[in-house]
DNA sequence: ACGACTTTGTGAAGGCAGGCACAAAGTCGC
DNA sequence: GCGACTTTGTGCCTGCCTTCACAAAGTCGT
């Protein structure tokens, strides 16, 4: 019944999907030994405007010096606890073929705070071989890995036929959030949340947008 | 000058966005034989409301039949030349690591009328080497591949730090459209289209709604 | 041939997000 | 210690996107 503004922790999800970017060029100055940023050079690091910067962390509260700026090191670790980061969060990648080990073998999930505490794969020929160290496990080993460690994140990478069944069990183990390769849409109740990343959905958009350039050039004079 | 009510062509950016996944929705229909769709059915395979559904077709024009639906086929094609994909878009790949190979080997990109036509790595290591029945070739044939194929869209697997120096190679070259995997901003003109997938900003978004959804039940009662 | 029924296409309204501009606030130099 | 300057935080306004609701349109059964 509240509004974003009147509940302090009431971030709009546009704004939300942009804190991710200020994290990140908050976490490059600190390690470039940057200690304080204005609104705007985080926002052009960010490749957004000022003004939208500002109120985006206007959201989270008052954390900037009025004539000086930021304090590069708070504010990432302010936006990194509105995000909910203050923990590692456990994943779980399901579907170990060409993406998800591709998936596996990324390190940038540790480097922000993601813990991938298992490879899945519903195919015995899979089941036990070795990936990025790791050894794949079998899809009746996920209950067990919810209750030792708290799982809380489910990577989808199996073909669009295999998704939701794949969704299923992630749910059916108590899993609440879900990332999306495959390029179905999963039905799941309202209480979990979805994300989904598709290649070919952008490819497409990127399509029309090139061909967009060329007839408007063509039609414009 | 023109509101997008105005000039036929004009298609909201949001609603471009969406067409690919009706465009997907339809391709399984016709597969399965369906030759008719309402838009109540339509809408509900692609994830989005009924009436989202018609506005968005209605910027392409009128291709429905009042108590009937929509021809599938019918449709199917005319999404897909509004989205600019009555001809093959030619790809190229840069970066050929963990990420880039599995792209590569995807075999979704041709079946949407993307045709990948090199890979391409900076790494004299890795250049030559043979990746998804194809050799990987040096940075140096970007030129005479967009002379030679009209290369169209720029794929940037490469790690961050190598991002802009790869997407400034594509430009010089004349591409025009860039999906970028890497995590940074890319800096390019404004005729340029980049569109970013980052996975960690997708997780950290699901963390902040994981994390939303323990606190908003603490919280409400 | 006609009427009842279904479903589209769209005007109107509401809500949300982005941008502007400025007062408030705090710093730094002198 | 004080004034000038810098930069934040935010109220307001504009435009876009989404939802609602219904008249128009065309079909199908009889
Ligand atoms: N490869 C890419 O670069 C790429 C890019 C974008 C999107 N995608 C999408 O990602 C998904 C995976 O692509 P891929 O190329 O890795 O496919 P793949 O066929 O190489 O691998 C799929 C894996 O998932 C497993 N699997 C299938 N059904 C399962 C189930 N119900 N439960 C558990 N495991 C199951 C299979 O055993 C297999 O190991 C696809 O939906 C694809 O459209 C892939
Ligand atoms: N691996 C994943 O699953 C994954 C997931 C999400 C995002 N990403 C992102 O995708 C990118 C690639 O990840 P990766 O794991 O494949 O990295 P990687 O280190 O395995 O591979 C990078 C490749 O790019 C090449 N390269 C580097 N600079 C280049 C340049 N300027 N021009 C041409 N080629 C260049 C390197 O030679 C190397 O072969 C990274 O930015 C990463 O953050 C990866």
């Amino acid at each position: 019944m509240s509004t974003a503004a009147t509940t302090p922790r009431g971030v709009p999800d546009a704004s939300v999907a942009r804190l991710p970017g200020y994290l990140r060029a908050l976490t490059a100055m600190s390690q470039d030994g940057t200690a304080s940023v204005s609104s705007e050079e985080l926002a052009s690091a960010a490749g957004v405007s000022s003004a939208m910067l500002r109120k985006d962390l206007s959201y989270l509260g008052s954390y900037g010096v009025r004539g000086v700026g930021y304090d590069v090191g708070r504010l990432a670790s302010e936006i990194a606890s509105a995000l909910g980061l203050t923990k590692d969060w456990p994943v779980a990648i399901v579907g170990m073929g060409n993406l998800g080990r591709a998936l596996a073998a990324y390190r940038g999930f540790a480097e922000r705070g993601f813990r991938v505490i298992a490879l899945l794969d519903h195919d015995d020929r899979v089941v036990g071989e070795e990936v990025a160290g790791r050894a794949v496990r079998p899809m009746t080993d996920l209950e067990v890995l919810v209750e030792d460690h708290g799982l809380a994140i489910g990577v989808i990478a199996t073909p669009p036929e295999g998704a939701q069944a794949a969704c299923d069990r992630l749910l059916a183990a108590g899993v609440r959030s879900v990332l999306n390769f495959a390029a179905v849409v999963l039905a799941v109740p309202p209480e979990v949340t979805v994300r989904n990343v598709d290649l070919s959905t952008e490819l497409q958009i990127l399509a029309f947008h090139g061909h967009r350039g060329d007839v408007a050039e063509a039609v414009a004079p």
